[in-house]
This record gives structure tokens, C-alpha cells and sequence, in this order.
DNA sequence: AATAGTATTGCAAATGTTTTCATAAATTTG
DNA sequence: CAAATTTATGAAAACATTTGCAATACTATT
């Protein structure tokens, strides 16, 4: 009772309150199996008596891992990665981790900034978005030797361990769809790639699946947008206004493929009679708009969950080894695309 | 060059290798006004050669804040929270601190273990959604004198300081709306109220405004959704299927309400011809579906920016004052309402 | 030139834990 | 029953900082 009031409880306050050694009430939380089962019921009631909490500072500081693992993402905003998100949360929660999370909006020098704040936070691994980073980014994590994470994207060649799809083949997937279908005039609606892997890798699969089938998109139909309804939903409405409507439009993920379906729908198009639409992503959602979206199926929820589980296994290893993870990518026919064949 | 190998960079590995005392280069950090600008100088080059990284658990350990917010939200995976997380996100970000995040998927006990986990990280404060939670979760916050903030819902008698909106007066606003418009055959879609204040308030306003109108909800009229597209177009589905269809939905929030779209344009009914929809929230995209989604509309993104900007006044401030600040409500009517007026 | 003041710096204690080592008590073994 | 283990505890050092206090060097004042 006595210093309950004065909110200064730490491990000597309970050691005292319990009549032990500071040692011994440590060693009831670290090695419980250390300890007279009688002092443990003690000191723990001591504990519930002065609502002591411990202190991970403390602990970080003599080495023990600070029990937070630090996670980069492009934006939090967007349907995107939120689901990405949730389940590396929920993934690491499991492991005892806790999530500090930042945004840099496609910026990779205010990702450099963010890695950099989480590194103060002594983090016990940082996880990023895709696989292009700034040179500083990559020289602070080899040197601060921390363990670091690419999530969402997947590459034979990359030098961190990864867990996520093909972003090539994801492109590829959906161009291959279009064109098994009949389409030749194909409308693209792509982000800027700039500081955007993902972007950038489906993008040149796609123009090369075309290109190899002898496909070539005419400037006016190909255009970029954020990744944003709203923003995707007025290019789409400028590229099928355009005088030669192409009969298919493949957009860059499923937020601009949304939007492109609202566009249309807008202009009274029919889809797919009238257009057919592919997005990429598989976001929530996606299945459940009128009519429902075809789109190349990335498992947001099992790379997020599958992240968390190999980076904890990898942080709490003894002996962690490399490991790189492909997540399967799966064409999901829907009711927006439909194969001009009569 | 030495201990470069070691990893062991720490303040007094600096302090060697610019010749000067560990009490030096601290207060390069936190004092620099008291040392020589020259020795500064020596000092940041230090630090850039050896890359060192300041050590904020040692920080923490002395008092000083630890540059932690943490955020318990119900879950990041909708649109509903995660414009509020990016903005709050970015909002603390530019005062300095870092967010901890974590989700309780509408379970006030585990909404409670994640407070617990992270006072273990001694966060400088900690932010939660909505003002009804656990009374563990409140004796925790008083107990450890912790700043709390309640996002989300606004009331003039929360006891934690709390920027949101009305949710009261959202259901209330909703359902006027659709009285205006001459509807008096009205289903409702809210989610389960159990855990979730916010909903609670809307469907119990929602009733009373109704009510006061002589208008009741026959059973068949009123159902349960979750807040996924999906299952809300499920329940949709089986609500519009009903022997006497109503003419207006009133759903719990936008994502209920896209559903609900998706689900009249499944069964080929023309909104707002055949029916009207209204929603709550105005999410990122409910302006952009087509037709676009009358809501009310709640300022997300103003919530989550002024709730970070004054939490954390709050806990730099010396003398803090407790602060409510109520956001404002506006209906928007778009294109999924009518009057029935002819 | 002596005094008072100010600007810089270092020493050492303090912060809340964990862990190694040593010690004491209890238990097993021959 | 004595010797050898095993079990349970405590003392103290270590972790990476910050900061009050003291010491020194420098500048301005008379």
C-alpha cells in the first residue's frame, strides 16, 4: 500500500512487497521453473497487489529482444495492404511480437526515415513492401545487421528473405487471360512505377505476354492512375471516351479495376458485353461488386499471416537461415471479362 | 574502425572515437545548445562513421517519454479504421512518435490484453476506438495514469478526452433522411451491438427517430450483418427477398451499404428507383460506386489527424488540459436515395 | 591584474532489469 | 550419518543512457 500511491512500481517494490530479492522476482517471470512454486505465489501476489507491469525498456536494454517488430508499408489507407496488415498483426500477436507500423506514401526516402525511427526502437526485424529500396535503406540494414523482411512481392534473386507473389507473372497472368479470350484491343490503367516494384514488374509482363502475341497498346489507351477509386474511375472515364474504345481494359489492381467498373457503368456501358475488365489483387470486396471482378487472386491474408510466422521463427531462432517463400497466384474468372468469340 | 566490426556501437563508442566524455555526446542529442559547436561537430562525424543509432529503450529507462503511441482499434482490415490509422499515423509521425498498433477484432477482453502489452512498452499514451470498453481496460488507465484518448465516438460525458463524432446523431440523421423522402417501409442492416458502442448508438437513434414518426420495423425487416461486403450482400439479399419488400435500406455503415447495393443490383432492382439505400460513414469509394452511396458522411480523415495532433499536445504538454472535441456530421445525398414523392 | 561571471566539459549516480556467481538449505546416496 | 547433489535464493555487475554537480578554462569588468 505504501508506494502503490507513489506509481513507482517496479521489481524492488515487489521484491520488497513479497519479502525477496529483486533476482527472485525476476527469475519468476523468466525462468519460473527456477523458483519455489510457494515464493512464485507470493511474488505474484504482490504483483496483483501493486498492478505492476514490467518494463520492456529495461529488458531491451540488457539485449533481450525488445518483443516489436517494425513494419513499413506503402499506405495504409488503401484496401490494398490493410489486409496484409491485419494478418501479419494478428501472425506476430500469436508469437508474443508487437506491431510498430509506419506509412511513407511511395516514398523510399521517407521509408529509409521510417526504418531509421524503428531502429531508435531497438525493433527486433523491420518488414517491407516489395523489394526496391533505397541504397541508404539497404546499406542500414546490412550494417545494423537487423533482420529485414520483403513482404508482398517474391524474387529468386532477393537478397532479403521474402515472402509474396510473382508480380511478373501476376501481369502476365491477367494479359493471358485477355487474350484467351479474344481481346486485342486492350486499354491498361497502371500507377506510376516510380518507387513501386510491384507496379513496375506486372506492367512490363504485360506489355510483354502482348507483345508476344503481337499486341501493341496505342498511347491514348494506355494511362496512369493512384491507386484510388475515385482518381482510376476518371481516367477510365477519359480512356473509353477516347475515339476507338478498346474492348478490354487490365488495370493495375483491383482499386483501379473497381474504378474502371464504375466508370463504365456510369457511361451506361454494358460489362462485360460491352467491356471487359480485369484488375489484380483479389481485394475484399472484389468478388462482391455487380458484376463480380475478374482479377488475378494475390492471398494478401496468407502472405501477411505467412510473413509473420517465418519472420517470428526467424527472429527467435537460434540459428535462422534464409528463406524465401512464393505465394501461389491463382486467375480468378468472374463476371467481368468475357471471351469475344461469338 | 575498431569496434566498427563489433556491432557494439553504443554513446561511448562515440564518445572514443571523438575523443570526448559519453556525457558529451549525450548532450549533443538532447542539450545541443550547451556544447561548444565544434566539438559538436567532431561528434556528428563520429557518428556518422561508426552509424551509430540512438538507443531510446535506454531513454525510456530514464524517465524520458518513449516516442510510443499505441492504437487499439476493432480491426484494420475495412475501410472503416484504416482511414483513421493513416491519419492518425501520419499525424503522430510528425510530432515524432511511432505507433503501435494492434487489433481486437470487437473482443473488449483482448482489447484490454493489448493495452496491457503495450504499457509493457511503455507507451507515452494510448489511443482506443470508441468510449464502451472493458472495466479491466478502464481500472488499467486510471490505475497506471496512463494518457488515454477514445477515437471515433464523441460524448459529452466520456470520462477519457475523446475526438469523434455523434454516432447518436448519425442514426438519427440517416433515418431523417429517409423520413424526409417520404419512406415509411424501412429495413435496417446493422451489425451486431455487443462490443461496438458505435453501432449501438446508430440502430438505437435510428428506432427512436422512427419511432417518433410512427414507424416501426417489422422483424422480417431487420437483420444482422457483420461489416463485410459479403455477408452484408448475403443478408441483403435474403432482407430484399422478403414477401413485402421494404423501399429503403438503412444500413449500420457503408460497407453494410455497398453490399446492400450489390445485392439489389443482383437481383436486378434499379436504385433508387425500385429502392433506396443510405449508409454511414462515407468511406474512401462511396462516392465513387455507382450509383454514388448517400451517407452520412463522418470525417475519418479529420478524426484521425486532430486526434493525433492534440493527443500528442496532450502528453507534451506540461500542464495538460482534458479536451473533447466533437466533429461534424453532414448527410450527403447522392444517387441511392429518392424521394417517393411523385 | 584580480575578480566575477559564463561557457564547456567530465565524473558519477541513477534508471529497471537480467544474469552470473556464490552461498545456503534441503535432499539424495552409499 | 556423512558426503555429494540438487534446489532455492541473494549480491552485484552489467546493459546504454541522462543529468546534477563539480571542475576547469575562458571572457568581461573594474
Amino acid at each position: 500500500m505504501a508506494n502503490f500511491q507513489k506509481g513507482k512500481v517496479d521489481i524492488v517494490a515487489v521484491a520488497k512487497a513479497a519479502k525477496v530479492s529483486p533476482s527472485t522476482v525476476s527469475r519468476t517471470f523468466n525462468h519460473p521453473d527456477l523458483v519455489n512454486p510457494a515464493t512464485r505465489k507470493k511474488i505474484n501476489k504482490a504483483v496483483q497487489r501493486l498492478g505492476y507491469i514490467r518494463n520492456r525498456a529495461a529488458q531491451t536494454m540488457h539485449g533481450k529482444r525488445s518483443g516489436t517488430i517494425g513494419l513499413v508499408v506503402p499506405t495504409i489507407n488503401h484496401a490494398i495492404f490493410s489486409e496484409v496488415i491485419q494478418a501479419f498483426s494478428d501472425s506476430i500477436d500469436q508469437a508474443g511480437f508487437s506491431l510498430l507500423l509506419a506509412s511513407h506514401g511511395y516514398d523510399l526516402d521517407r521509408e529509409y526515415a521510417m526504418v531509421r525511427k524503428f531502429l531508435e526502437h531497438r525493433v527486433d526485424g523491420v518488414a517491407l513492401v516489395g523489394l526496391e529500396h533505397s541504397d541508404a535503406t539497404n546499406r542500414l540494414i546490412t550494417q545494423q545487421k537487423i533482420p529485414a523482411l520483403a513482404i508482398w512481392n517474391f524474387s529468386e534473386e532477393s537478397p532479403l528473405p521474402c515472402v509474396g507473389a510473382d508480380n511478373h507473372l501476376a501481369g502476365r497472368l491477367a494479359a493471358e487471360h485477355l487474350l484467351e479470350l479474344g481481346h486485342r484491343d486492350i486499354g491498361l490503367i497502371f500507377p506510376e512505377t516510380q518507387g513501386n516494384d510491384r507496379a513496375q514488374h506486372r506492367l512490363s509482363a504485360v506489355h510483354e505476354a502482348l507483345g508476344e502475341q503481337g499486341v501493341s497498346v496505342p498511347d491514348e489507351h494506355e494511362t496512369q492512375a493512384p491507386y484510388s477509386v475515385s482518381q482510376a474511375k476518371q481516367a477510365a472515364l477519359a480512356l473509353l471516351t477516347t475515339p476507338k474504345r478498346p474492348t478490354a481494359l487490365l488495370c493495375g489492381n483491383d482499386v483501379i479495376a473497381q474504378g474502371a467498373l464504375f466508370a463504365a457503368q456510369k457511361l451506361g456501358l454494358s460489362v462485360p458485353d460491352d467491356l471487359s475488365i480485369i484488375g489484380i489483387g483479389d481485394f475484399k470486396g472484389s468478388a462482391d461488386v455487380e458484376p463480380g471482378l475478374t482479377t488475378i487472386r494475390i492471398p494478401a491474408e496468407n502472405i501477411g499471416a505467412l510473413a509473420g510466422e517465418k519472420f517470428t521463427d526467424f527472429i527467435t531462432s537460434d540459428d535462422p537461415e534464409h528463406f524465401s517463400i512464393r505465394c501461389d497466384l491463382e486467375c480468378v474468372a468472374r463476371q467481368t471479362t468475357r471471351s469475344l468469340a461469338t
